[in-house]
DNA sequence: GCTAACCTTCACGTAAACGGCAAGGTTTGC
DNA sequence: GCAAACCTTGCCGTTTACGTGAAGGTTAGC
């Protein structure tokens, strides 16, 4: 999986601006955006729509205003990515999630804040609501797949048998039940 | 969620062909394409859309060339609103799954057929493969979307004790720990 | 047998998620 | 200090999954 979590370093790439003489050398490590997606396996493209779409802010410009990115960006692509690719959200889905993340972090400093029992009562009550919105969706989809995944299993099971059975010589040996169902996955609704 | 299983019934349209004097009798109930898209939720142009695409062919036409869709055609049809709903499946993916389906009855019939064992066991072998890849496609998923929606309960639960101390009066009361994280679910890749 | 309601096949329009190119500014290596 | 390589912001093109008419045939109710 070639996993080496920050950049390959290409080269240590010399000019290193001497100013940062302060308590600033916890290695900044930033990229430019072909170095990002080259990491990630993204297009440049992409990841300047994703900022387009205000899925992301770069943690930077250049003097002459080149995109930077740090770690947390390179994490939250990564995230971005995952959900695109093997959940088959939409983007505005995946926006609406990291929305969901970041006024949680709010509500959390809110909560924090207020000395008010019944505000933060409330402010717990709605974090509440978006939890349950968020795992009813999450539970249907999961449900789903998982029926399909069981079914598939069952195939692969009875496949197998049924291939040793044939090979052993032995061939009508399995119960032959339940034949008709083309569709994988029944649904109610 | 208004199921009425099968058409509202509007009206049982008369002109009923007599010639229809042999077995058949079973209810054929075809419908028009507004009646399908209303029941289904969908709009006929999505139905002619998916059709065009190959996903479905309607039981048949009527004299002037209306569709017709039986109840096989509005099983198909709940079986893809499904995937592209719940599942995020593109259109194409789809048309894979139910091309898989397919081949799956044809090669059913050709192992039915076949008298030579070897050949048999190639057919098994090549189900098992397209079975084992489903699998895995579908194991990414079910992995993912699990990790968050467990993500997600955790958090549900922690609201809830944590609501629950500060309505009893209590506050301080649950432990603290683990809180930096945003991105609710993490990878390898 | 006539009209309203529904259907047909084009055909063009649109939002999403980028791809690709142009024109020009920036960085880097030597 | 200069060319190659990389980046910037437009801006137009493309695919997917339909929406929205247009122009005309079909069916249903009276």
């Amino acid at each position: 999986m070639t996993n080496e979590t920050i950049a390959p370093a290409a080269d240590p790439a010399g000019p290193e601006p001497p100013a940062a003489r302060f308590a600033e050398d916890a290695t900044p490590r930033l990229l430019k955006i072909a170095e990002v997606a080259e990491e990630l396996g993204l297009t440049a493209r992409a990841v300047r729509y994703y900022e387009e779409l205000g899925l992301l802010k770069p943690a930077a410009r250049s003097e002459g205003s080149y995109r930077l990115f740090d770690d947390d960006d390179l994490e939250r692509l990564r995230f971005i990515r995952g959900l695109r690719d093997d959940d088959g959200f939409s983007l505005a889905e995946i926006g609406r999630l990291l929305e969901d993340e970041e006024a949680r972090e709010r509500n959390r400093e809110r909560f924090r804040t207020t000395p008010d029992l019944e505000e933060r009562r409330q402010i717990l009550r709605d974090a509440l609501d978006r939890v349950e919105r968020q795992a009813t969706s999450l539970r249907g989809k999961s449900e789903r797949i998982t029926a399909m995944l069981d079914e598939v299993e069952r195939r692969r099971e009875h496949l197998e048998r049924h291939l040793a059975d044939l090979t052993a010589g032995r061939e009508p040996s399995h119960d032959e039940a339940a034949h008709g169902q083309p569709a994988p996955v029944e649904q109610t609704r």
